[in-house]
DNA sequence: TTAACATTTGAAAGCGCTTTCAAAATTTAA
DNA sequence: TTAAATTTTGAAAGCGCTTTCAAATGTTAA
């Protein structure tokens, strides 16, 4: 008997575990191992123990590519964001992204700057990746990043916002109405001209439906809201210090401003400060979100709270739902609600 | 002549449009359009309009899943950070995943919640997923982690600090040295006793690396930080606000506080003014990140700006050189500066 | 004990690309 | 004009899995 240290078939601990080294050790055929990984239950408890314990002492790691290759799943799914640097965006990502894990999936991210070419880009690049599902913000995008999703026929859902007529699966709450709320909720403290700080609207659903909010609210009232009481500017502390000082130079000011996000209303809070108007006592400041600010912040922010981590986490749902074979129900609409605090109050007298 | 509307061969508008849909357009073999996708360089000009044609009229999505078993390449990269919903690491998320979009790399991203046991978790999915290369926040994790990243031979590098004996690329700053320097400012301004806001250390390198500054610089001054002095709670106002409470209910409390990171701070500065405690006349308040909210918020934050953005950046132009098979240096420490605002101050008389 | 059925297994054929290798086409040198 | 060197091309063999299909094994009923 000759000594005979190496194995004679395949050369082992060169370059990658395979799933077929692991059947070699386990004594079985790959298509067990690949029942092991994916339907444990039809295969014998023996069986299913040796190849654990294969897999095990050899460190087998599965190939997601080959996986995708041949199975047609890459249990990756994609989520394109307009911003991913703010706790408003942050917050939703989070939230998708844990409940995805849970669900052994993995996410890809990216952020459109508000752009939807960029954002076509990335979808494209994403699906070229393989995604299995898609999470996209808002509605607002060309009829082509749509027709290349369906080309591709994934699973996608939007967020943020209401689908108008459900033409597409939507996770999120109506800003309109909830800007129409908030208006009206000024409009009752006696004040009659509401001016409006808001982020840019073009490309921005939720800005255009948060300003159509507003504008319901001012016709309910019969009045309109005067040009000169819009102003847009992108999303930022400064943009609304800057918006602030233009709304208030003109020789009657409005008593009251709504602001499109909450680091718009920050900016007007502190240069109202710095102009020596009160706040609420000159001057009323509301917004939207209610992020972890808005309740620290002197005076304390008066907000509509956005569902900001349930739109990640009804999304992901809806998306896994949807990946197991489960025709979910629509999603039905997020609440908001009117987070009455310190910034808003009665128009001063006069 | 008979009527011959489909090609005898396999059936077109089936199905998903492959390369070899392609290469039959073209006509050419499959072998080439692969190389029109990869070197297209070293294909004939007219065989390359043909195919680019083809790929046009099909509107050819390549197969990544396909590409990356065939090429060993993913073209995805993986980001893990201890969270994702803020704006610190969001910032560097951002800068991250831009710079790889525009080197055509697709990011994954996913939060670990400063708990190294969820982030080999999300290590190795990422690895399954094929990940051509992983960014990694701070030093602090067991080797099984990094064997598992070197048993599949991916560069990676880790951020937010310097890593001691260089023994992983590291793109970041020395926490440990900006903290000295910024703890060194308080006592130059006659400050003896500077309390410690900190978020948990356990299992956060960067935290430590902080505390350590504080206490050198304490060091210097002959004197050691006292166990009172030094709180640790989860990052967040709240806990800011807290553990301002805390420290400042002893009976002779410091006359500054250092926080750990930013909203550290605003809860301590909100809190001082809930108290009727001036800030900076009673209490000096300083940190760490110099995010949007530090210059506008009164009284403007005393803060160490860290290179936030360029974090992400940096670690990504290091991936990608490697990737692309350069060697590049080890990336250079990245600088702090210690900017200087409103909430710190020469303590009280007396 | 045997027939009929259900369960567990393995062989083999892909999934859609890349890449090697050798043949074909083109260019350059002689 | 022909030989040699160079460039461009296609055939075919995988990459590491999943999945179908049929064979093998195990179970139940008669």
């Amino acid at each position: 008997m000759g000594i005979e240290l190496e194995s004679a078939s395949k050369s082992p601990s060169l370059g990658r575990v395979t799933l077929e080294d692991v059947a070699h050790l386990a004594k079985v055929s790959p298509a067990t191992v690949s029942r092991c990984l994916n339907r444990p239950e039809s295969v014998n408890l023996d069986k299913r123990a040796r190849v654990n314990q294969a897999i095990q002492t050899l460190g087998y790691v599965p190939h997601g590519a080959a996986r995708a290759l041949a199975s047609k799943q890459s249990r990756m799914v994609g989520a394109v964001f307009p911003a991913i640097d703010n706790t408003l965006f942050g917050t939703s990502l989070d939230a998708f992204q844990r409940t995805m894990a849970d669900a052994d999936y993995t996410v890809i991210v990216a952020s459109s700057d508000y752009d939807p070419v960029r954002e076509k880009q990335h979808v494209r690049r994403m699906l070229q990746s393989g995604i299995d599902a898609l999470m996209l913000v808002g509605l607002a995008r060309d009829e082509e990043t749509y027709e290349l999703i369906s080309a591709h026929a994934i699973p996608y859902v939007t967020v943020w916002r209401l689908s108008g007529e459900q033409l597409h699966p939507a996770v999120g709450f109506d800003n309109r109405a909830a800007a129409e709320h908030l208006t009206g909720y000024l409009f009752s403290l006696g004040h009659e001209r509401i001016g409006v700080l808001s982020g840019i609207l073009e490309h921005n659903d939720r800005a255009q439906d948060r300003l159509a909010g507003v504008r319901d609210a001012y016709a309910k009232q019969g009045r309109t809201l005067a040009d000169n009481d819009l102003i847009e500017r992108p999303f930022g502390v400064e943009q609304g210090r800057e918006m602030l000082r233009l709304i208030m130079s003109q020789e009657t000011p409005p008593t009251a401003v709504v602001c499109g996000a909450e680091p718009l209303a920050y900016g007007a809070i502190f240069e109202a400060a710095a102009q020596n108007i009160d706040v609420p006592g000159d001057l009323s400041v509301a917004a939207f979100d209610d992020t972890w600010l808005a309740g620290q912040i002197s005076p304390k922010l008066t907000t509509v709270r956005t569902p900001n981590m349930e739109i990640g986490e009804e999304a992901a749902k809806y998306l896994i739902a949807t990946l197991s074979g489960v025709q979910p129900p629509l999603p039905r609409p997020l609440e908001t609600d009117l987070i009455i605090r310190e910034s808003t109050g009665r128009p001063p007298a006069g």
